[in-house]
DNA sequence: GTATTAAGTTAGTCTTAACTAACAAATTAG
DNA sequence: CTAATTTGTTAGTTAAGACTAACTTAATAC
């Protein structure tokens, strides 16, 4: 079994690797807040364990083994928040940080049961696919909402780069997964929507907040 | 804060004073499976911390501090084992490594919640007492059922000892708290005794078995 | 294509929490 | 009351996981 330290290595590679397939030694050292000698030492010792390919001065890549276990701890954590804020009535943006604990704890059981009493949910609560229990995940094809056009009818399927500021923010304007948007118009300027939802009848939402949503056309 | 071995070392002190009020050196490391020198140094940095009176070759005194602490762990620990039964279906002897990790957890929100969904539990699924938010927890003058007399009806409230396989034992005898029991008969030799309850007419128990089983008297 | 900068590694140090070996104090036995 | 035993402490070592300083390799700039 790996140590917590390890998982937190694991998690990390996983989620930095998701575009490019490999990660530098020194965005792994900044998404850690831990120095580079220090990533490159603990690199050794999970290649050692047959989770990361590592070469000297090369990129590092997660080993099917290292991808496996990282997608089961992302499990974990998933299930958690779904958990959370489904049987416990927790809000989306306050289950991040207790997930971020439980996710180490050790006992299939309880994770067991908990999918089972959330009915094997495939999405959290902010619309993140959850692994499945041999760690397979598969992104469904959302847009953006910053990349829809005027006249558009959405729906809200995920929320990307959730921060509790941020969640908070959606949390004001009352913008929930599942919520069904109408495009009214965009600034060509600044790419800046005016949106139509449930009872908000004029809503201006910034690019930046545009491009952290992602939408299900119909 | 302190960290998780401070806390086993909190709890693990709380409980060994329990009658004395105080513990030795080789107690503690008897009941932690540490070494002797390794107690001794984490009783001198814990004294340090105010959390125990500690003075060379003299034995160890929980703090008011210590003693609060310790509570609230055992509080957090308790909580969760309520919670994993009444909410989630677990069984009585399912839980406690569970709990013994998420105890650890940092999350006041967590075990408020946890709290207010079980509707501010006071005892744990052992029949404990839970501690308060302040700390505070009583024992019911509860008896031992080997202490009772043939004659005698009497409810379970609650198990000493609880092992996985004294309370499987228990469940296969559908034994549980809230169970009421008439004593039929006691061996004078062995203070075995013959019980009656629900469906089960005649069953014999061991003094073993009677002397960690807690019930109320009615 | 060399010089500069950025990224990565090596070597050595620190802290936490464990250990063993050796010694000292306290307790218990005779 | 002394001797043996148990309990507790001191000193020194280890492993995990962090750090800094110094050096090396790779990337980028001119
Ligand atoms: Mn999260
Ligand atoms: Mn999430
Ligand atoms: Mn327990
Ligand atoms: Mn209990």
């Amino acid at each position: 079994m790996h140590s917590l330290v390890e998982e937190n290595y694991l998690k990390a590679l996983f989620a930095l690797s998701k575009d490019k397939g490999s990660v530098s030694v020194n965005d792994l050292s900044k998404h850690l807040n831990i120095k580079m000698p220090t990533v490159t030492n603990m690199m050794k010792k999970m290649a050692f364990k047959k989770l990361v390919h590592y070469e000297s001065y090369k990129p590092l890549i997660l080993t099917k083994k290292g991808k496996k276990e990282a997608a089961l701890i992302i499990r974990k954590h998933r299930l958690t928040e779904m958990y959370l804020v489904e049987k416990m009535g927790f809000g989306w943006e306050e289950v991040h940080n207790i997930a971020e604990q439980i996710e180490h704890i050790k006992s299939p059981k309880l994770f067991a049961k908990m999918a089972e009493l959330l009915d094997y949910p495939k999405f959290d609560p902010h619309g993140t696919p959850i692994p499945d229990i041999n760690g397979e995940m598969e992104w469904k094809a959302y847009s953006k909402l910053s990349e829809c056009k005027p006249g558009d009818m959405v729906k809200m399927a995920a929320v990307i780069n959730t921060t509790d500021e941020f969640l908070k923010f959606l949390n004001r304007r009352e913008i929930h997964l599942g919520l069904k948007i109408k495009i009214k118009s965009v600034e060509p300027f600044d790419n800046t929507m005016v949106v139509k939802y449930k009872n908000h009848l004029e809503e201006t939402l910034s690019n930046t907040v545009c491009k952290r949503l992602l939408v299900e056309r119909f």
